[in-house]
DNA sequence: GCATATCCGG
DNA sequence: CCGGATATGC
């Protein structure tokens, strides 16, 4: 059984005691970090070292996005795509097991796109979309059992946010997003495995704005962060959660960690 | 017996908890702060009145210095000196006890004095200097019984200072502050409560830099704050201590509260 | 709201 | 090193 867990963490370093307390708890394999807001010589690694995630891969930069998979399990680092083309630190990819067969982790931190929906005068949703095509054209090369996970920053099913019909206009749900994600799924058949443990008529979210002083009483939450795994790899899939508990830590992450188990 | 107290705490609303610490341990009748980074209208009223200092007299900025006296007895503001003549928020004279008979406290912050020491190439010496001749020419003027208090950001003495050979050019110890800080001395006959209590020979500090990491080990401090009292006053100071222990406290300000009892 | 960045002041 | 200030990103 291999468990691989998936955190955008919003700053590594503030929250190593929440990290630490997250993988005593839960023990996962792997563990995706996003919005590490570090640069690599920065990384906690001593910390990681202590808890075992002796196997790292840490794409970062200097105090904005940055990615980090942490491993027990030996790891080799195989590509860090930079689907922007401008140097921002949003992917790195891994193999965690035995060359050539071990299992392919993708870890990725999709550009929030900023707040009008229009790429014509918000060139980030632009980038964003872009952003999107490009992963979609990259996915139809993936030919192996593969898992993608990450802060998708996207939302795409109407009870992956707190109210469809209000959301439609804010980035994050906007159909032209949610189009772009879809295409990106379908060139590689990815499998949702939050919607195959959580119906898609139940209200299911892995963020709350910082912005609502009760999250938990108004519960505008929002779905944007993802585990995909490959068609093959899915139905290995045996358990899979959102550790909501987290959001009420004491000056926690505006988003909590989705843990996956698989038997491989 | 009346007991008042100095303290530079370097932001009262980052050190409500350690004010409030220091309150409850010392219960002074009267603390004069200063540096409290805040405006009037944000200044933690209701705190200092939940503690029993419900007379204040607070002459606070946004951002940068501002000073604040409060409070047991009633107290009546009675001045705001602006001895830069630029605004800022360095003083606060009170009356505490009976109008006309009651003890005169001044609260003062005088500037620092930026880091070269030589108005030619560094106006806030300069204005440093200016301060400090605008109070002796209102020192002249002082004749009822009184305490000037507060951060004078001047260590006069040799054994004011860690090293007098090696702060002989370092603004706070240059002998053109100290003469500058001499002549308001003079100018009212003040008594410096502080070497009343120890020795000249002896080491004494009020302030140790956040720079140094041990500030302890090292032990590189200077007594920068002061709480002098007209010589008709002095006889009636009880006791007076520096209260080097909160520099040890969780997150402390750069400076120690002084406190002296008086039998009035 | 929260967490960077950079600047200024001590 | 540690406070503020302002700006930006999410």
């Amino acid at each position: 059984m291999v468990t691989v867990a998936t955190w955008n963490i919003n700053s590594v370093r503030l929250r190593l005691d929440q990290v630490e307390r997250f993988l005593a708890e839960q023990q996962p394999d792997v563990l995706c970090l996003q919005e590490i807001k570090v640069a690599e010589h920065l990384f906690p690694h001593a910390a990681f070292e202590r808890m075992g995630y002796v196997h790292r891969a840490v794409h970062g930069q200097k105090g904005y996005h940055g990615v980090a998979t942490v491993s027990k399990l030996p790891l080799t680092e195989l590509s860090r795509h930079d689907w922007q083309d401008n140097g921002e630190a949003r992917h790195v990819g891994v193999e965690v097991g035995g060359a050539g067969k071990g299992l392919l982790i993708e870890n990725v931190y999709i550009p929030a796109g900023g707040d009008e929906p229009d790429r014509e005068v918000n060139p980030k949703f632009g980038q964003k979309l872009d952003f999107l095509e490009r992963m979609a054209h990259w996915a139809d090369t993936v030919d192996r059992p593969s898992l993608i996970v990450g802060d998708f920053n996207v939302a795409p099913l109407e009870h992956d946010v707190w109210s469809h019909k209000a959301l439609l206009k804010v980035v994050s749900h906007t159909p032209v997003e949610v189009e772009a994600l879809e295409r990106f799924r379908i060139a590689h058949g990815w499998v949702d495995l939050g919607r195959e443990y959580v119906p898609a008529d139940q209200k299911s979210f892995s963020w709350w704005s910082y912005r609502n002083k009760d999250w938990k009483a108004s519960n505008r939450g929002r779905r944007l962060d993802h585990m995909w795994a490959s068609p093959e790899l899915a139905p290995q899939a045996r358990g899979h959660r959102a550790l909501t508990e987290c959001r009420d830590w004491e000056r926690p992450s505006d988003h909590i960690p989705l843990v996956t188990r698989f038997e491989l």
